[in-house]
RNA sequence: GACCCUAUGGUCUAGCGGUUAGGACACCUCCCUUUCACGGAGGUAGCCCGGGUUCGAUUCCCGGUAGGGUCGCCA
């Protein structure tokens, strides 16, 4: 049998990492299998189901590059879909759950108590094999000894999540559930009702979850919790699928870099981890930092500029070359576009704020003279090119018998704001002999 | 309270009945260097605890502890 795995998220306005990994999980195992990726969105609550909030999660998962083969072609819950099993939103299949009710209701399977209809639960403990886990022996606690039955349908007539969920694995014929560990105990209640209408259950495979650093509960409010925020702040969509598959996965050669073709290979339902992960934010941003190094000049620029725009600052204002020259002189030094402006934003802001403690530093009354010698060099310079401005740099060190960091972080502050940035030559060739001087011209005016 | 899952450096992990317990991130030192980053060299740091089984347990079993999860007319 051909295998057909779901992810099923609900529209709450964000998609979680964990909820995204999940994904990613379902879709890494349709893919090794050649079977199919399903969405479908649970939007059985009312007062979740929005159109802005199934679209963060269509938008996410496209961002990471998860297509799915059935499932919404748009955010709109009566709108297009592919797939044979539809329709892929809940809120359009109350009919099924209907159906199934009467179903079970006719062969005694199900009551109605106080208007609510209820599910009679079976007593003895149930063997949840999982894939992930192993065989699962679950008997009910002691709160569900006073009362095993369960809630199908509530008493305003809206069925609940454990239903809908197995009607819809049922009607669209999942093969393996993968979902997050914290559906493991609930999954007794799944199975009952899957024995309930006469169906083999599928297969189960319950993953860890992903926790904060400190060991917590990720949760809404937590930092990175939400998979918009990477997309926002400019992370490489490849690093963030990179990232997530090595938790709680592993290609088991040390790599740690490796493109989502081979996961796909190499990915299977029983090497997964049994333990939950801590988010490690400061591994993902090292892998972002090579993804973007390795990333195609083109999407450099573009990714750059965006994060330039989103800070305030205007690079599309500049001429192309320009921009292009000052970009690859940034290029491998910073692990985060979010860190671009600060590094490289110099080259597209008129005017220059230094660090004042940086300021102290380096113009004093000593340097000052050093630093106007300079500036001369550079002004009778013919050729303003990073080898030119290298030679005249160090020309003038050696004049002044001084070495060349003196010169380096003044011209350096004059020109950036900043201590630390791109290489000095080839920054003072990119901004231009106009800027550079006129730059480090007003340094030498301002009294420190 | 009951039940379920889990346990290798700070973090992600590889591994195994006998290994100098491997890799990566982070951190520290040094080198390279105009800064930063990259790169190179080195370093600190780990098998949760207690019982078994065994010639020998990090590895298998049991217990404890700790962390996580579930027990809704939430999803």
């Amino acid at each position: 049998m051909s295998v057909r795995v779901r992810f099923a998220p609900s529209p709450t306005g964000y998609l979680h990492i964990g909820g995204a990994r999940t994904a990613l999980f379902n879709w890494l195992y349709a893919r090794h299998t050649g079977g199919k990726f399903i969405l479908r969105i649970e939007d059985t609550d009312a007062a979740r189901n929005s159109h802005e909030a199934v679209k963060v999660i269509l938008d996410g998962l496209r961002w990471l590059g998860l297509d799915w083969d059935e499932g919404p072609i748009t955010a709109d819950a009566t709108g297009p879909s592919k797939g044979d099993c539809g329709p892929y939103f809940q809120s359009a299949r109350k009919e099924n759950y209907q159906r199934r009710v009467e179903a079970l209701l006719s062969r005694g399977l199900a009551y109605e108590h106080e208007g609510a209809i209820k599910f009679k639960m079976t007593r003895e403990p149930i063997l949840i094999p999982d894939l992930v886990v192993g065989d699962v022996v679950r008997p009910l606690t002691d709160r569900e000894e006073l009362d095993p039955d369960w809630v199908l349908v509530r008493s305003d007539g809206q069925p609940v999540f454990h239903f809908v969920n197995v009607v819809d694995d049922l009607d669209m014929g999942i093969t393996h559930v993968i979902r997050g560990e914290d559906h493991l105990s609930n999954t007794a209640k799944h199975i009952a009702l899957f024995n309930a209408f006469g169906v083999r259950p599928p297969k189960y495979a319950h993953i860890p979850l992903i926790l904060n650093k400190d060991g917590s509960k990720m949760s809404k409010r937590d930092t990175g919790a939400s998979l918009a925020t990477y997309l926002e702040e400019g992370y490489a969509n490849e690093a963030v699928v990179n990232y997530l598959c090595l938790l709680g996965w592993s290609p088991k050669d040390n790599r740690e870099m490796l493109p989502v073709k081979d996961v796909v290979e190499l990915f299977d339902l029983p090497q997964i981890l049994r333990h939950n992960a801590r988010f490690d934010m400061d591994k993902l941003n090292w892998l972002n930092g090579e993804y973007l190094r390795a990333m195609a000049p083109d999407r450099f620029y573009e990714m750059s500029v965006h994060a330039l725009a989103r800070a305030g600052l205007n690079p599309d204002g500049h001429p192309l070359p320009y921009v292009k020259a000052a970009l690859d002189t940034c290029r491998g030094k910073f692990k985060l576009f979010s860190e671009l402006p600060a590094y490289g934003g110099f080259y597209f802001r008129e005017e220059i704020t230094c660090d004042p403690e940086a300021a102290q530093k380096c113009f004093t009354p000593e340097n000052k003279p050093r630093v106007e010698k300079l500036r001369d060099a550079f002004g009778k310079l013919a050729t303003f090119d990073a080898a030119s401005l290298e030679a005249a740099l160090k020309a003038v060190a050696a004049e002044l018998g001084v070495k060349v960091g003196v010169l380096v972080h003044p011209v350096r502050l004059a020109c950036t704001g900043s201590s630390s940035g791109p290489s000095l030559y080839h920054l003072m060739e990119v901004l231009g002999k106009d800027k550079v001087m006129q730059r480090i011209g007003s340094v030498l005016t301002v009294s420190t």
